[in-house]
DNA sequence: AACGTTTTCGGAAACGTTTCCAGAATTCTT
DNA sequence: AAGAATTCTGGAAACGTTTCCGAAAACGTT
């Protein structure tokens, strides 16, 4: 008795047939408004809940897409925001997304990587959006399942055709530039950029610096050390670097706001002042970059934004599978705040 | 020709009914060996990958939980740790895990509050994890559907019957009694409290506080406007009320990291030295806290457990329906870093 | 009244699996 | 060598929908 209700037990208690049933509850035109409003009713007298499952199964889409954090053990500040973008354009869409972890090796072949479940097999989800730091073989061997990706392109590293897969970007070249050129217009010459080069966001963004620098002749001055620590750690131990040099950084273009904060950290801890003594920018604009001492200026990147971005194109692709490949890069700002002014007076021959 | 193979077309192929062929593919006992052999084999042949949502249907499970966030606008450094323990644990029992944004109003009756289909429809989920602000009408209009769910106890705020609900909370309570004993230990008196109390979370840590307080005969202070802003901009707020108060205040129970990083903020910017002039202990152990200046004293919250004993208790009680409520409650501890020192030597009297 | 058109409807197949059941094939026991 | 026990296998029903197709019913036209 207590058994919950199908659509047959509609059918039979309304005494139409099933296909009627299932044309009403899907509000097809061909249907007589009093045999409608029977079956409406006795459809909300039963407690009728529709299974999804099944109609999934029949229809042949799953309502679902996936988004996939690859090797990171924990959601970062930013791409939590990337995901609640594209759970909001999901959700307006009506489809569910599937939240997973995948950690891999970039060593081992495509052909040898087990994929999880969720995306080896069929029927759990109809396109992936595919975030985290990723690597070639990852990226091969979902092209090889016939499944739509889009896939979040400042943190893949190595080699993959880009030219045939769907990416969005934000354009942290464009930023750093921005930010640079405010340190110079600040009087700034002596600017040290401070980052992981090997790794490919950061040298995207040393290239807009690079850019800004040369653009006014001034020399660019990079402390670049191997990365093996979180970047706080290492912006932390880069500070020490940085107050060896003296009076020849008068300000600082972070690698990102991490970075930056392991500098401000060793910086108040030593006394040094900023903005007064040195300048430092930093980027992501993570939403603790205001809370620093001094809250720090950064270029913004839109994270929910970037999320959206991905799930549009996503679902552009699956409503037409056809249409051409599509690299998106949204833009970012420079955001002031108070960890940058001029450069302190002082005789430049001075430089020890 | 370039179709899916489905169970059929192997069965087809390998000259065995489709009863055979599931048999191997989910290796039953009794299959032969050769015939089993037969049938992988062709099997990889055609690079079959089975459909998960038919299989769904006929065993009458979705092999998918839901985490469910109430309204928040944004995954919190805590909810996002919280979702990875959960994430981590499902995928070890080869589950999915959809992750969701709710908002509701509080006020709207439980039978007037439109579910998200994801909950409403059936064959979506298995179970429910919740988590984020909830309020007594969702947790009731769930508990009518028939859905398995496991609440997150501390961000409920209203009445509501629990002894029928699974809930996991952290001990608020006692880790508050402990960083505040903490303070009396290192010789601070003058120990305030600082939340709005209305909201339970902040409530249940104020009677850990209180508790330290009255078992040393030591008189509760507290500073409890109502919090209409971000807890940062609430602690940087409060700052000045601190600072009118002058020598009548040696520590701070600050009710969360983000209000005591309010504080710091405030504190630093008018040059009141931490911990020399004032002690502060938060709650939460936020990632950022370990980078404030200076490091913050703080009371861990372990998120990933909660996250992992959710997720956890959701199974348990999918396995057996007819388990006995529980309601668990996860330790937290002090972890001491900078923000915290004896107080200042003064005379007592000249409290002005 | 016969016919054509339009509207409304029900039966049945289909989606891709799993699992029950009965029967065939094999092995064991005497 | 016959019967019993065991092992293996295939057919078919079932899960809860949607949708195709054909037919019944209603209506309009002549």
């Amino acid at each position: 008795m207590p058994t919950i209700a199908t659509i047959k037990d509609i059918a039979r208690k309304a005494k139409v047939g099933v296909s009627t049933v299932s044309r009403v509850l899907n509000s097809h035109p061909d249907v007589s408004t009093e045999t409608r409003d029977k079956v409406l009713r006795i459809a909300e007298e039963l407690k009728y809940r529709p299974h999804s499952r099944a109609r999934q199964l029949v229809r042949d889409t799953t309502e679902t897409i996936c988004f996939v954090m690859s090797n990171r053990e924990v959601i970062s500040p930013f791409h939590s925001h990337v995901l609640t973008g594209v759970e909001q354009f999901a959700r307006r869409l009506a489809h569910n997304v599937i939240f997973m972890r995948f950690d891999y090796r970039p060593d081992v072949a495509a052909s040898d990587l087990v994929l999880p479940p969720v995306i080896w097999e069929r029927g759990n989800v109809d396109g992936l959006i595919i975030a985290g730091m990723n690597y070639p073989n990852f990226i091969r061997a979902v092209k090889r399942l016939d499944i739509p990706f889009v896939l979040f392109g400042n943190n893949l590293v190595g080699q993959v055709r880009t030219s045939d897969i769907d990416t969005v970007w934000f354009d942290s070249k464009g930023g750093t530039r921005k930010s640079t050129e405010y340190l110079i217009g600040l009087g700034h010459r002596d600017i040290w950029f401070i980052a992981d080069l090997s790794l490919p966001w950061y040298r995207r963004c040393f290239e807009g610096y690079l850019q800004a620098m040369e653009g006014r002749g001034l020399q660019p001055r990079s402390l670049e050390p191997k990365m093996d620590s979180p970047p706080f750690d290492y912006g932390y131990a880069s500070a020490d670097e940085i107050l060896k040099l003296g009076h020849r950084v008068s300000a600082i273009v972070a690698g990102d706001d991490q970075i930056a904060c392991g500098l401000l950290s060793k910086f108040n801890q030593q006394g040094v002042r900023v903005p007064n003594e040195i300048s430092i920018v930093g980027f992501d604009d993570i939403d603790e970059a205001k809370y620093f001492h001094p809250p720090l200026t950064t270029v913004h990147v839109p994270k929910e934004k970037i999320g959206e971005e991905m799930a549009r194109v996503l679902f552009d692709k699956l409503a037409d599978p056809s249409r051409p490949t599509v690299k998106l890069t949204v833009p970012t700002d420079l955001v002031i705040r108070e960890s940058c002014a001029a450069p302190p007076k002082r005789n430049r021959s001075s430089v020890r």
